[in-house]
DNA sequence: TTGCTACTTAAAGTCGACTTGAGGTCAAGG
DNA sequence: CCTTGACCTCAAGTCGACTTTAAGTAGCAA
């Protein structure tokens, strides 16, 4: 498979597949000229780099859950890690979507009257809950 | 109040209090000299700066929800719209925890053998599940 | 053989939310 | 009055994951 071929069937971008290379995240098996040639393989693999990103992993703990031969090596333990990761974040949102619905539909004239939505500033204003970037969302 | 009293009780270093307000989304009521002065409400704004940061608002978004009297004038259909964007991000992570969970107790050899790990990278890959940056988490 | 393009590289740019650094000012305590 | 250190400004740097740009190369059809 020439890169315009991967790019085709995994709907990345070839700057993109041209990055992981870089990163170590995926290999060409070879040239044919300066051209990339991919085995068919790099698409599993391209998804399960999708799928660690989907996660929560970072590109460099990706990299690193790939053994030289481009077999996943991923410990089951760093999984569950994830999954606590994972369950703490659903907690946090699930606090918060509650609480913004509360604060839609509450009748205090200003939210700041509102001693639900007091009580969720003081916590976000105490740094219980952080550094939240981006939610996972469905692609348009 | 002077800044280190606002750091000292907000939590927050100065050099984020100063690029709040180089964004407009607090203000000194003055200087004594050149040293800026705040009103003790600062505090209660960025509490609520904090919370909208928690609900996944960029700064933009939040500096547009304060009036110019510094007073929140926050719409109950942004809040609607966030919490419906949080539910699907719970979506998404609850079925994301659930799968690592049973990658990490699955009995297959690898998890590349196992039909569920399969099925959620094929979604990954697909691009069902995308853009998650980071999950909200408890401070340290 | 020519020429079109798809491909190549390396370096720089982008985005959001800050942080850091250099160099300067001044309020307050001794 | 003088020093000190907290505060100031403005510019640049950081981080992660890419994208963009400029300049060059070469596989393949005609």
């Amino acid at each position: 498979m020439d890169i315009s071929e991967v790019v085709r069937r995994s709907g990345l971008p070839a700057s993109t597949l041209r990055f992981y290379e870089q990163k170590g995240l995926i290999a060409s098996v070879g040239r044919r000229g300066l051209h990339r040639v991919f085995a068919a393989g790099v698409l599993e693999q391209l998804s399960l780099i999708a799928l660690g990103r989907a996660a929560g992993f970072s590109l460099n703990e990706i990299a690193a859950m790939f053994g030289a031969d481009g077999r996943p090596r991923i410990e089951r333990q760093q999984l569950l890690e994830k999954a606590d990761e994972l369950d703490q974040s659903i907690n946090q949102l699930t606090a918060m979507r509650d609480g913004l619905r509360h604060a839609a539909a509450c009748s205090a004239p200003s939210h700041l009257e509102c001693p639900k939505f007091r009580r969720l500033m003081g916590l976000a204003g105490a740094g219980v809950i952080v550094e939240r970037r981006n939610g996972a969302s469905v692609k348009k």
